[in-house]
DNA sequence: GTAACTGCAAAATATTTGCATCCTT
DNA sequence: AAGGATGCAAATATTTTGCAGTTAC
């Protein structure tokens, strides 16, 4: 099955550059999520780290991607599903952090539970995450 | 009720600094999560920028504050209750962030529920984060 | 008095912005 | 051709480190 790199692209109104194409393609093939050092580290010199900041921005805008919250300061990026669109995610996925080998999961199939919250809290978003050790690490 | 603040610090074997009351004074006063950047407007130039850093770090260390999680760069950090110890959180309440007054607050009565992970993954901490509106801002 | 803590300076790192050039459509 | 995207330079912001002076105990 080949990935629909353009296909996302295009459907988000966005040109089709190289830089885009490369970064989609990395998210794409990785299972997991990246931060933007990942991004840079694995495209060596052959786009500007501006161009990294532009183009991740650009597709949390557009929700090619989401961000994962993390408690140290390193953003990571994951795809969003099908169902996302620009200022619209249903990201309620839980996300798993590996503290061995440092990989971050998107675990689609687990929901993240309902949680009832005091009265007068409404709440449009709900992101868990948890640290542990993963399947490989064992 | 005061504040038993030097009787935290002394428990955790920190020397009593005027720093380390004002910033864990800070903490106790508001009910939310503060930030590096709160803490820095709020102490004006009282002390220097390095030892907000060193003194969050500290504290996070002996278990006094926890960070929370956050999809946006900004790591923020909130008191721990009476279980926590240094290396061994208890921190699985529900932080909700508000997108309205941007506060930040740790919901101790709501426990995180449950969460059924895949064949091989083994959790050691888990962090909920929902976003919205709180019951001020309605 | 001694160890621990702070402030200052500076380095290292991360992020943002402006603008000229190049590429996609 | 026109608008958008990129690269480069530089400004800005954030975090870390070393060291000398100061403070808590």
């Amino acid at each position: 099955m080949r990935f629909a790199i353009n296909e996302t692209l295009k459907k988000s109104q966005l040109s089709v550059t190289d830089s885009r194409k490369k970064i989609l393609e990395m998210f794409m093939r990785s299972n997991g999520a990246l931060a933007h050092a990942d991004i840079e580290s694995e495209s060596g010199t052959e786009f500007d780290r501006v161009t990294i900041y532009r183009t991740l921005q650009t597709f949390v805008e557009k929700g090619i991607i989401h961000t994962i919250p993390t408690a140290d300061n390193a953003v990571r990026y994951a795809l969003c599903k099908d169902a996302c669109s620009a200022g619209h995610h249903h990201d309620d996925h839980v996300h798993f952090l590996c503290d061995d080998c440092g990989t971050t999961y998107c675990l689609d199939q687990v929901a993240a539970p309902q949680v009832m919250l005091p009265n007068g809290f409404t709440s449009t978003r709900t992101d868990v995450v948890m640290s542990g050790t993963c399947s490989k690490c064992h």
